[in-house]
DNA sequence: GTGTTTAGTTATCAACTGATAATTTGACTC
DNA sequence: GAGTCAAATTATCAGTTGATAACTAAACAC
């Protein structure tokens, strides 16, 4: 009796590659929706496919969740968002809001947060790699940028400036939490929520280092 | 052959009232730390109980995980805190800190906010139900008294100064995110990310109005 | 067209899961 | 201290789960 893929069309066959990429790029679609705890069954049947079959191309279940965290957390993010944030031929207002439209664009998808989501509560290294990444390559770039634009040393970034810099994008990346998760109310005023944070992150760290020079 | 409880002990018999809620808030401190998804028998081992007594005081598993977000989302949240935020005797910034103090000594615990993520990911309609309650008796009033405190007539908010508040409201609900869940440095700067926000929230109010009234 | 390789299947295991029924036992009443 | 009620246990069911072994058949080489 056939277990999988509905009873006329002949059994395919794809290379091994192809396999295996149809199979976390399906992963991630069905573990982001089901949870991490969905059976190998309920993939398969979703493949078309038997679910001894996955493991020919994955040596355990975590194997493949190990792959569809590879292909959602550094396959999508973007090398250029580095020179992005540090193309001073456009203003730092201009580049930040830029680049928050271009994250949002790519995390602001519900496979994206959904798998983010239940990758923090299994509570592997992960999420805490990724956010590492961000505090990185993001937010103490723009720490340093907008003390470069302001005519200040931009080496010694303090704790203070990064911790602002985290308000402001917790604050954007919840609206996407919000809209993508909870499914709150279209997406459409985005640019709203993006360029008034970006106002007031400039803003406050204006204040901020106004308040440390004349103490 | 004992199923529960250690070899030694007589067994225990409590009162239906003090075992039920023995079980809820057992299952609170569980669910959080392993996902609605472990199973009936792991929590009956913790409670040091056999695993059918959990079906004599709950109809069903998620008869239970109802009962765990009673107790969670609406008994912990504190009736005070509309006075609190309305209370005119004390200034905006003042009732802002001091609000934000109590409620994040609230909601910044790990069982809190991991069954709050594991509860969003379930996708019931709890989590909406609690973020419009966050945005009727926290966000929408702190607009109101933000425009009371400036002269400016109360009843009518927009969408726009609501999704402000929400952007502030997010950065500091990441903040304890990030603290609790991912378990980034000690919670020690608290003070500061919630009257870094505060300041900014008032500063950004200030010229969304300004712009508004001089277009 | 025969032979080799390997993608894919069927069959199956042992452990686990939510839930129910039947039984035991502690505590309280009179 | 016999009788009653309910707290708690033992035993068990039917379905699910990750994983492995043995078998089948499509594609390619020559």
């Amino acid at each position: 009796m056939r277990d999988a893929a509905g009873a006329s069309e002949p059994r395919k066959r794809l290379s091994s590659a192809e396999r295996r990429e149809e199979f976390v790029q399906k992963g991630i679609e069905f573990f982001a929706e089901h949870g991490f705890d969905s059976s190998t069954r309920e993939l398969a049947k979703r493949l078309g496919v038997t679910q001894p079959l996955l493991y020919r191309y994955f040596e355990s279940k975590d194997d493949l969740i190990s792959e569809v965290y590879e292909a959602v957390y550094v396959r999508r993010w973007r090398a250029e968002w580095d020179e992005m944030l540090a193309d001073r031929n456009v203003t730092l207002r201009d580049r930040l809001v830029g680049f928050y439209h271009d994250y949002a664009g790519v995390i602001f998808q519900r496979d994206w947060m959904r798998i983010f989501l239940s990758a923090g509560l299994k509570g592997g290294a992960i999420n805490r790699r990724y956010l590492d990444r961000v505090r990185r390559h993001i937010l103490e770039p723009i720490a340093r940028e907008y003390r470069h634009e302001n005519g200040m040393a931009v080496e010694t970034i303090t704790d203070e400036e990064t911790e602002l810099v985290w308000s402001v994008h917790g604050g954007i990346y919840y609206y996407g939490v919000r809209s993508v998760i909870y499914e709150q109310r279209p997406i459409k005023d985005l640019d709203f929520v993006i360029e008034t944070s970006v106002d007031s992150l400039l803003a406050t760290l204006g204040r901020f280092h106004a308040g440390t020079r004349h103490p």
